[in-house]
RNA sequence: GGCGGUGUAGCUCAGGCGGUUAGAGCAUACGGCUCAUAUCCGUAGUGUCCGGGGUUCGAGUCCCUGCACCGCCA
């Protein structure tokens, strides 16, 4: 078990940008963050566990000005949304930290003052193309025919005065770190892509932003005129939030330290931050633990009632365990996975109730009726009852390889074995039989059963607490949750229930996933739905053909407003033959980017074996005209 | 365009270093049990292991190539 030299562990979640509201994404994070520190916890390492906001930036600048509040105001009151978010999730973080706390400031600048000690951040003027609408710089590749792809306007060349970290310097070590360290940022397609990354020359970190343009941030120490920039803030949080330098915190935590983060943020954890440490003089963490993304599949939800179900209401719909039990065995950690209803109702029919719920109630319900819930210690076990202590002694271990390794949904599955062996093996010792042959022998079978659950609700612990604890409270137990650790359900039989075992309500009850309405079976759609379609006239300006691509080009549309679309036409219109064309366009598509360029609608066209071929109005229509 | 990944039963996925009839769960069908949340247990399947070449006595597993999707980079 990979811990600090004083059995501890130390686990983070990315801060959360305060621009927006918690979603499924943050709450996966954080989740795994829980399931991994309640993990270390259960195995009685000293885990602390780590979560907060991120809140300097002109993001959120922009975002407090839109809601109409000071900066402040509004920074505190999402940020508030986020700490009271947690705890409803059951999620156990032993610190809330925020980059706008005092320690974290001034930790921030402590740092900074060390790596522009040692000679590692420098003054430096350069010139870039800006683009006033989107505050920033863009790099010659990023631009589509020298106008900034969002505005298509073009960018003001400018020439401004920056600090720069001196990240060069250090890609050579990380290189050959992370080829020492295999495990440093797993799964291993991340750290591919990382060693891939840095294969080309690695550039400096441009670290601050003069204060005339953005004063939201924190002051850089050796110059007022400047505040910092992004990363230099934000991934601090990580040793700020445990007293770096001097704090006991951070000598006793940091070495065990583990992040956990979404593929989004792989490059400034796994490239800046571990430069940024070197050049600080502090150790690298432990892992950089990366996941995917969860794929809202709106598809399988009820569109035609318009309303698409949010993730995060499922937990109060379903119950807050079966939702943290669908996202840690849905998803592979590392991959991205799917997310609908259908699937969290699967999962909680069929493995929460008809597999573990049933397996405790029908042992409990005959612990209750056939001993009155006190069970004997067994005299000697037979062939089968050892079968069943083996293999659920053995899944133990094995379930903690799996944990360590972050592979959730694999430890989930070997505790289902053992919950599958229990079922069978009470088909086969039969206790009802055995309730009207033989007393000794059914008490021998029920303790067996019930042992074996223990072990299971343990297990499961760190995934789904609430039911867990009931499940213990249930076989007996006075000792609950983490009182009941790992380390006591190693050796069977060991603890023993100080009640007698109790019946209880169904711990999970099955639910019926509404069927989709019949109209939507039918293939047929309503009047409504397609009035959802904004379908308007558009006159093509302009037609270019994109590099790279035989069958893109990219259009500048007059739709009344101007818009880029880039459509598969290549092969069958000449960018001369657009020009001007009216066409019909569907304008509330969801954006896309192809080869690099927005896209912000659809052109509609008829296809045949030949070829294909646009829509026009039948005479000259105004721009921006709707369909109906 | 470069690099990397993925492509296995209807669905979701397992399948270190190549080795007998390719697996699990869900879903389906049939049978059994009745302690239990109409649950549980058993049986039955179906797969051109993306296509095409090659190496080998033998390839889902290695090599080459094509296709599709995805990611990173340019």
């Amino acid at each position: 078990m990979r811990t600090g030299s004083d059995n501890t562990f130390y686990v983070t979640t990315p801060i959360y940008y305060v621009n927006a509201e918690p979603h499924i994404g943050h709450a996966y994070s954080t989740i795994v963050a829980d399931v991994i520190a309640r993990f270390y916890r259960l195995a009685g390492v000293d885990a602390f566990f780590l979560t907060g906001t991120d809140e300097h930036g002109d993001k959120v600048v922009e975002a407090a000005g839109k809601a109409g509040e000071t900066v402040k105001s509004y920074v505190d009151r999402i940020a508030a949304i986020f700490r009271e978010t947690w705890p409803k999730l059951n999620i156990t973080n032993d610190y809330f930290i925020r980059t706008t706390d005092e320690n974290h400031i001034e930790t921030v600048r402590e740092i900074l003052t060390r790596v522009y000690e040692k000679g590692d951040i420098y003054f430096s003027e350069y010139e870039g193309k800006y683009c006033v609408g989107c505050e920033r710089f863009y790099t010659e590749t990023e631009l589509v025919d020298d106008k900034c792809p969002i505005h298509l306007s073009e960018p003001k060349v400018i020439r401004e005065e920056n600090y720069f970290f001196r990240m060069s310097k250090y890609q050579g070590w990380l290189i050959d770190y992370i080829n020492k360290n295999p495990e440093f940022i797993r799964p291993e397609r991340y750290r591919n892509e990382v060693l891939a990354f840095l294969k080309g020359p690695l550039e400096d970190l441009c670290i601050s932003r003069p204060k005339r343009r953005l004063s939201w941030g924190i002051p850089l120490p050796f110059d007022d005129n400047y505040v910092t920039y992004v990363w230099f803030d934000a991934l601090i949080n990580y040793v700020s939030a445990l007293g770096y330098p001097e704090g006991e915190r951070f000598r006793k935590y940091w070495p065990a330290a583990q992040h956990i983060i979404a593929k989004d943020i792989l490059k400034p954890h796994g490239i800046f931050w571990p430069c940024m440490l070197k050049a600080a003089g502090i150790e690298p963490y432990q892992h950089l633990n990366v996941h995917g993304y969860w794929n809202i599949n709106a598809g399988k939800m009820s569109k035609s009632l318009g309303n698409i179900v949010k993730p995060m209401d499922l937990s109060s719909k379903y119950g807050l365990d079966a939702f943290r039990y669908f996202l840690l065995r849905d998803m592979v950690f590392g991959l991205d996975s799917d997310f609908s209803e259908e699937a969290l109702v699967k999962r909680l029919n069929s493995d929460l109730a008809n597999d573990l719920g049933n397996l405790v109630s029908r042992s409990t319900t005959m612990a209750s009726n056939y001993f009155d819930g006190l069970l004997p210690t067994p005299e000697a076990l037979e062939e089968e009852d050892l079968s069943v202590r083996d293999a659920t002694l053995k899944a133990i271990d094995a379930y903690r390889a799996e944990m360590e390794g972050f592979a959730f949904h694999k430890a989930l599955i070997t505790v289902w074995e053992v919950i599958s062996t229990v079922n069978k093996y009470i088909d086969t010792t039969k206790p009802w039989t055995l309730a009207k042959s033989d007393r000794e022998r059914l008490g021998t079978v029920l303790h067996t059963i019930t042992e074996a659950i223990k072990v299971v609700s343990v297990l499961l612990w760190p995934f789904m607490p609430q039911s867990a604890e009931r499940i213990q409270d249930q076989l007996g137990y006075s000792r609950v949750g983490l009182e009941l650790p790992l380390e006591d359900i190693g050796e069977w039989g060991k603890t023993k229930p100080a009640r007698p075992v109790s019946k209880a309500p169904g711990l999970f009850p099955r639910v019926t996933f509404e069927e989709e309405p019949e109209e939507e079976k039918s293939g047929l759609v309503s009047l409504e739905e397609f009035q959802r379609l904004d379908l308007r006239v558009g006159t093509i300006q302009k037609a270019e053909e994109i590099p790279g691509s035989d069958k893109l080009l990219k259009l500048t549309i007059d739709l009344g407003e101007e818009r880029t679309i880039v459509a598969g036409l290549a092969q069958h219109y000449s960018a001369d033959e657009l020009r001007k064309k009216q066409v019909i366009i569907l304008a509330n598509l969801k954006p896309v980017k192809l080869r690099g360029v927005e896209s912000q609608g659809m052109i509609l066209a008829a296809e045949d074996k030949a070829g294909i071929y646009l829509l026009v109005p039948d005479k000259e229509t105004k721009p921006g005209s709707p369909i109906r």
